[in-house]
DNA sequence: CTGAAAGTTGAACCATGTTTCAACTTAGTG
DNA sequence: CACTAAGTTGAAACATGGTTCAACTTTCAG
């Protein structure tokens, strides 16, 4: 449940790269405390000083890096969004058959997000704190989405009449399906919910 | 795009109800000011203070009804989340036919959403403001949806083997697509995401 | 009419938390 | 082995805004 990846090319830390090895072990220790408290406490009830304490750094070492609370959170959602797609787009893309991509891909969110409920709850927040980037988040999920969806369809594997409403219908139906089956229970199987929800997407609801 | 609604039974406001006319008013302006307020600026970007002045009130009515600004929140969280209710859910349950009533209900949703983009926000940051209502918002709304599919399968309706996933994924397909033609843009025309959207889930991706 | 209850007012109090900064320590290079 | 750039530190300055309260006004039942 913590950011472990090094410090990524969306993160444009203006002129705050650190440039020696103690000040990138500084920021990676800044950069996982703030997402496990803004995971667990949300933006607001999050304080810098909180954060410093829980990565076991000076309250001042803070603004070596970040400009601002609100910079070093727009950082994290710039930096989770991309997590979120390099995980599922692959597994997606992988699968020769678009239908049954789906039911793996949503298999991989579901359990990405049970073991990151930190960065789901951050990129949720994101549509108060920093409107553009959540904005953004779900455009590009979207598109992803979109492309693939029409990719599937030259080849007939899907309704060749695909277009962005469905692309917004079937991302909105994941990010339901990770909010209750991943966030706020894991009371059911993942591997079931996604195979239930991909029957449906598939199929329908008609008898 | 105001909460024009009396005080609902809902709204439980403690020993704080008023007893007059003239008390009843001013919470009402406190209520509208709150809802407008807060769908602007979201919850901690608002202010007590700016509500009151937005109300034409003092600030210190504002603790004649309220015990604190979160209390406030949460009473609209409440007031709203019934309202959605109230208005999508006799549209759906009038057609007889569950699958057109599907699209009615999405349309009126659509609408309502368009007309009510700060309640809608509202709903949203209760996530992290008062989690318990936002939860409870969404199983009630399953929780109906779940019951009216499951009585139309007993029509043979829709498949006989609908359940709790299904009407998850139903839900979070409506809240996304009430964000992205709803409040983040009305690029769209209403009836025809309604209709798109409604035949993909009576009829699913498959050519 | 009148008195008590209900409602109004806004300055002051208070708590919280972000940001700055000047003194200090560590790391790496010529 | 300096000497400079990079990094660290935490107290203090600063800003914000929620909440209280005692004086005041309005309402309305009797």
């Amino acid at each position: 449940m913590s950011v472990e990846r090094g410090i990524s090319a969306t993160m444009t830390p203006a002129e705050k790269t650190p440039r020696t090895e103690r000040g990138r072990k500084t920021l990676r220790l800044l950069l996982d405390a703030a997402a496990a408290e803004f995971g667990e406490k949300g933006f607001h009830e999050s304080s810098v000083v909180s954060i410093t304490q829980r990565a076991g750094v000076a309250l001042g070492s803070f603004y070596t890096y970040f400009d601002s609370k609100d910079s070093l959170f727009r950082a994290l959602v710039r930096d989770m969004s991309a997590q979120v797609r390099q995980t599922v787009g692959p597994v997606i893309a992988a699968e020769p058959d678009r239908l049954e991509g789906e039911r793996k891909g949503l298999n991989k969110f579901l359990n990405f997000v049970r073991e990151h409920k930190e960065l789901y709850r951050i990129i949720d927040e994101a549509e108060f704190v920093d409107p553009p980037s959540y904005r953004a988040h779900y455009e590009n999920t979207v598109n992803g989405y979109l492309a693939s969806l029409k990719e599937a369809a030259t080849k007939g594997q899907v309704r060749s009449d695909v277009e962005e409403v469905h692309a917004w219908a079937i991302v909105g139906m994941n990010v339901f399906l990770g909010l209750r089956y991943g966030v706020l229970d894991e009371d059911r199987d993942a591997a079931e919910v996604a195979t239930i929800a991909a029957d449906l997407l598939t199929n329908g609801l008609k008898r």
